[in-house]
DNA sequence: TCTCTATGGATATTTTGATATCTATATTTT
DNA sequence: AAAATATAGATATCAAAATATCCATAGAGA
């Protein structure tokens, strides 16, 4: 046996099931609430309380036997786990309809995200301010991610744009993209990249609704 | 051994990756391919190519030993396995940033999907067109999905009203749900509810990116 | 005080999904 | 014509994730 700890891998599914957690105890301790038993939240969230336990076990949430989970304890490490308890400076390219829903969407605030930028290369958009988030031309996106440090990028333009985009994003010192277009981007070691797909989603509610 | 044809079991990760696929083969089909094998999908697509013959040999895809999987043909039984291969009529209950953004998008043709109404409760709203799709008082659901006689609902209602509708939803004879609401929905069996939550890739790619 | 019970904690098992390996064969190359 | 090769097809192995089971204990209730 190894005389180094191993820190414990935690799965994608637990990850991906995190913020759905973070909000319930947001809205118990809203509530006062101090500790909630992983059965409790099996009914809030239709997931097995095994389930629930073992994800909160994994990123180490304080509990008390016999009474549950500690509610002000879980949101700290859940935030500290996701590097959510303090705002990470983000800019989004590519101001189409889905985009402006992005730069819309007030809920990043609670996810340590905050958009300070926006990017596109129409005419009627650049210079404008959507949503409160003032619109650049994209040819002035190396200057901009450089000045301002940052790291992180939203990207929903069209998917023939896509790759082109991120090359220019990667020689500017991005770490990590959340990719909205329909393409799988190619980058170099140590850019992280997260792909959305909606019509996954969409192919899973077909098939379900298929089978029966 | 039974006498019984067990139709294969399709995973559900094999289904999720079928929209992609289906782009792909799309586009090759355009430039008058007929055959791709799995090697070169892996290219695009960065996943393995026993992934990609896995999940193709799934859904009944077509082939030609030492030559690949048939374009025309392969399109053929994934747009049947998921129901593409006809428009469904559906509609949208909540036309904020998301909603509208879902409005706009055209992709949804390629994927079986009609939206032909929308619902709102704002005033503003109300009567308008948002990308060609006319906006009704949500007071009107239950009647006009009962005349159009609508099976599939998109749900891009604020949290604290998606229950409520849902049920409205639900008595009116809805089948599926596509819910973009941060909550867990209850519905009587038979209604299948597809729920998409954002905030999972988020977190996904907080992760990773701690995790460098 | 004693008993009972719901819970987190720990471990084991099962299921699902991804990956590796081997085979037969049609095509290409020599 | 013969050899080499890239492929789908089939099966086996491995890894990840979900689920079940058992345990120890703090707290509730008799």
């Amino acid at each position: 046996m190894s005389i180094f700890h191993h820190k414990k891998e935690i799965s994608i599914q637990t990850i991906r099931r995190l913020p759905q957690y973070l909000r319930i105890f947001y809205n118990l301790h809203a509530y006062g609430r101090e500790l909630v038993s992983s059965t409790a939240l099996a009914e809030e969230t239709q997931l097995l309380p095994i389930v629930i336990k073992k994800d909160l076990q994994a990123v180490g949430a304080p509990s008390k036997l016999r009474a549950g989970f500690k509610v002000a304890g879980t949101i700290a490490v859940i935030e500290k786990f996701l590097g959510w308890n303090n705002l990470n400076k983000a800019f989004l390219v590519g101001v189409g309809h889905l985009g402006a829903a992005l730069l819309g969407f007030d809920g990043f605030k609670n996810h340590g995200l905050e958009i300070v930028a926006a990017f596109d290369t129409h005419p009627e958009k650049v210079g404008s301010s959507v949503h409160g988030v003032q619109v650049y031309h994209t040819a002035q996106l190396a200057g901009i991610i450089e000045k301002q440090n940052l790291k992180i990028a939203i990207l929903t333009v069209p998917a023939a744009a896509a790759q082109g985009i991120t090359d220019t994003l990667v020689a500017a010192g991005i770490k990590a993209i959340w990719n909205f277009a329909p393409v799988n981007l190619t980058v170099p070691p140590g850019v992280v990249v997260q792909k959305e797909d909606i019509s996954s989603g969409l192919a899973e509610l077909c098939a379900k609704l298929k089978s029966r």
